[in-house]
DNA sequence: GTATTTATTTCGTGC
DNA sequence: GCACGAAGTAAATAC
C-alpha cells in the first residue's frame, strides 16, 4: 500500500465526465492496484477512484495515468509531493460479520409461530423460474403464504413478492398463495401498495426473533 | 489527516456486529471525525468504519473507541504502531461531474426527433399521481408516449414505467398512451419484461446526444 | 425535516 | 463470467 500525500488536480474520463481542480490531497494506491483520491472528509468515499483491475504507469511529468480494459482513464497531476511512502500490509483474513437480511430469514423460519397461530414452514429458498422465494409456509388454515424478507420493506420487495405470488398462484398444486411482506422496517409506500395488492405487512424484531427479549413481533 | 498504519484488530457492534481479526492495516482518520480501517486490496471500500459526526477516544492502552450519537461503536485495538503521521489539508474545492440522468433527459428532451421522424415534446417531468414522468411527448401518428430514462435500464424501471403508462391510460385526454424505456445500457432481463409488456426499448448515445464526435473517451 | 431516487454505486452469490 | 439482489448502502434531491 502506497500512500502519498500530493497537491494534484484530477481528470476522470469513464462512465461519467468528472474534473478536480488542484488542492493537497491523499493519494491511495492499494496492492490490488486500485487508486483512490481522497480530501480530509465525505467520510470513507474518495473524490475520484478506479477499480482494479487497472494499471498505474507513472509519467516523468509528475502525470499519473490510471486505466482499466474499457478505456476509462484516471489522470493525476502531481504539483507538490508532500509526503510518499509504503508499507507491506499482507492479505488480509477479512472481516466477520452478523445480523443480515440472511439471519433474520433463518430465524423467521425457525419462529414461523411468531406470525400466527399454526404456522409453519414449508421450506427456505423455495425455487420458482423467477428466482427463490424466501420463505414458503402455511398458516393457520393451511393455506399456502409466500413471505418476502427485507431489512428495509420498500416498494422494489412489494414488486419482487408481487411477481413471486402471480407465478406460484398458478401452480394449481399450491394456489391459493398469500403473500407476507416482512421487514424489520416497512417504508410507507411499500406498505400502501403492499396493502392494496392484498399482501400482509409483518414489522420483524430482530432482538425478539433471537430471543433476547419478549416477541414483539406485532402483525398488522 | 492521519494515517496510521498498524497491526490492529477491530470490533463494531452497530447496525451489525462485525470483528476484524489481527493483521496489519491502514486506519484513516479524517478531518471530518470520519475513521475507516483498509486492507491492502477491495479498492476503495475499508474493511470497517464510522461516519461523522462521530468522536474518538484514544484510550492509554493503545485501545481507540469511536461512537457516534446512535451509540455504534467501532473498536480498534493497536498491537504494533507501523506508521503514524499527520497532514493538513484543508478544504477541498470537490468534483465537477458531468453525464448523469438529468443531462440524458436534457438532451433527449431537446432531440426528440432522433426516437422517429415527427416525435415531438410534450414536457418532461410531466406530473402523476404516483410521481413525475419522465417526458411526455408525442410520436409521428401523433399519440402521446411515455418515456423513462436512465442510465443503465433495470427491470426496476420497467415497472416504474409500467404504473405510470396504468395510470396515464386511465386520463381519457391522454389515451392511449405508448411507453418508450431509454438508457444507454439496457439489460436483457429488463428488455424481455418491457417487450412483453409492449414497451419498445431504446438505446441511448450520450455523445451523439450531445453532438459531440465518435470520438469515445479520450481525454488527450 | 422526511421520503425518494441515484450511484463512476460496491459487493456478494448463484447460475 | 454474467446477472441479480443486498448494503452498516451513502449521498443528492424532491417534497
Amino acid at each position: 500500500m502506497r500512500l502519498v500525500i500530493a497537491r494534484c488536480s484530477v481528470d476522470y474520463a469513464g462512465r461519467l465526465t468528472a474534473h478536480l481542480p488542484s488542492a493537497p490531497r491523499l493519494i491511495l494506491v492499494k496492492a490490488d492496484g486500485s487508486v483512490s483520491v481522497h480530501a480530509d472528509d465525505r467520510a470513507y468515499k474518495p473524490l475520484n477512484w478506479m477499480s482494479p483491475p487497472c494499471t498505474l504507469k507513472e509519467g516523468d511529468d509528475k502525470r499519473w495515468t490510471v486505466e482499466n480494459k474499457t478505456g476509462e482513464k484516471l489522470i493525476i497531476t502531481m504539483e507538490e509531493i508532500l509526503h510518499d511512502s509504503s508499507h507491506e500490509l499482507g492479505a488480509d483474513p477479512g472481516l466477520i460479520k452478523d445480523g443480515v437480511e440472511a439471519h433474520l430469514q433463518e430465524l423467521l423460519a425457525d419462529r414461523m409461530e411468531t406470525l400466527g397461530e399454526g404456522w409453519s414452514l414449508i421450506r427456505r429458498e423455495f425455487p420458482t423460474a423467477i428466482g427463490p422465494v424466501d420463505i414458503l409456509g402455511r398458516d393457520g388454515d393451511g393455506t399456502t403464504v409466500a413471505i418476502e424478507i427485507k431489512r428495509r420493506g420498500e416498494i422494489d420487495g412489494v414488486e419482487q413478492l408481487t411477481r413471486y405470488l402471480e407465478l406460484l398462484n398458478r401452480d394449481p398444486h399450491l394456489a391459493p398463495v398469500k403473500g407476507v411482506f416482512a421487514a424489520q422496517e416497512i417504508k410507507p409506500q411499500a406498505r400502501v401498495l403492499a396493502t392494496d395488492r392484498g399482501i400482509d405487512c409483518v414489522t420483524l424484531d430482530y432482538d425478539a426473533l433471537r430471543g433476547i427479549e419478549d416477541d414483539k413481533l406485532r402483525l398488522f
